[in-house]
DNA sequence: CAGGCATATAACCGGGCAGGCATGTTAAGA
DNA sequence: TCTTAACATGCCTGCCCGGTTATATGCCTG
């Protein structure tokens, strides 16, 4: 589970999901959109399809990227422990905004 | 966002945030539970408080530390946008798993 | 007010990670 | 087959971050 938010923990990783978040993506879309040298994005996505964030396919010289979804559905699970925590917290805001009226 | 990430992508900060879900906690109980030195311990905490996951309060000689729930709101929101993903995810599994039957 | 807890902070050190540059690899096209 | 395109990988470097040790701060008790 740490090793899904380090993996989240870094700015351009991030920038790179929500491209994906979209569509499915090249990696000199990629290169091209977020403005970083080639090997950062490929070591990113590197990273990224460890630890099963996204997969690639191959289309002929090209590497198409998209997200797969395990490790979001692990995040949720993991966020679901959470929950009741901020649960009684909008609980507790709606009861204040209630008696405010 | 990205820093929520960062903050959480350390084992022995979920360890903490673990142990402050179930009930606040003074940080010598934090240090004994752990098994981690009481400086290191202290410079999570002021990770943690300064990333807005806990807050801290007096109590004679001790800092009682709680979990807020903002921060882990926050992390829902983000997740939700990608949550289209892992429910189509969801959809074909069990699409799959009805047509095994 | 002196001394002892509980905790925070400072200074330092070592490992790991992101970025850049150079190069390897595979596939398409002439 | 030679070249070029698209991408991956290795190597190096600088920086950030976590841990330890030592010290400061605040509070309670006698």
């Amino acid at each position: 589970m740490v090793g899904a938010f380090a993996v989240l923990g870094e700015a351009n990783r991030l920038r790179i999901l929500e491209h994906l978040r979209g569509a499915e993506c090249s990696v000199g879309e990629l290169v091209d959109r977020l403005g970083m040298s080639q090997p950062a994005v490929s070591k990113h996505l590197r990273v990224l399809r460890e630890a099963g964030f996204v997969s690639s396919r191959i289309a002929a010289q090209q590497r198409i990227y998209r997200i797969e979804p395990e490790p979001f559905a692990e995040l949720e699970h993991w966020l679901a422990q959470y929950r009741r925590l901020w649960d009684r917290h909008l609980d507790a805001l709606e009861r204040h905004l209630d008696n405010q009226e």
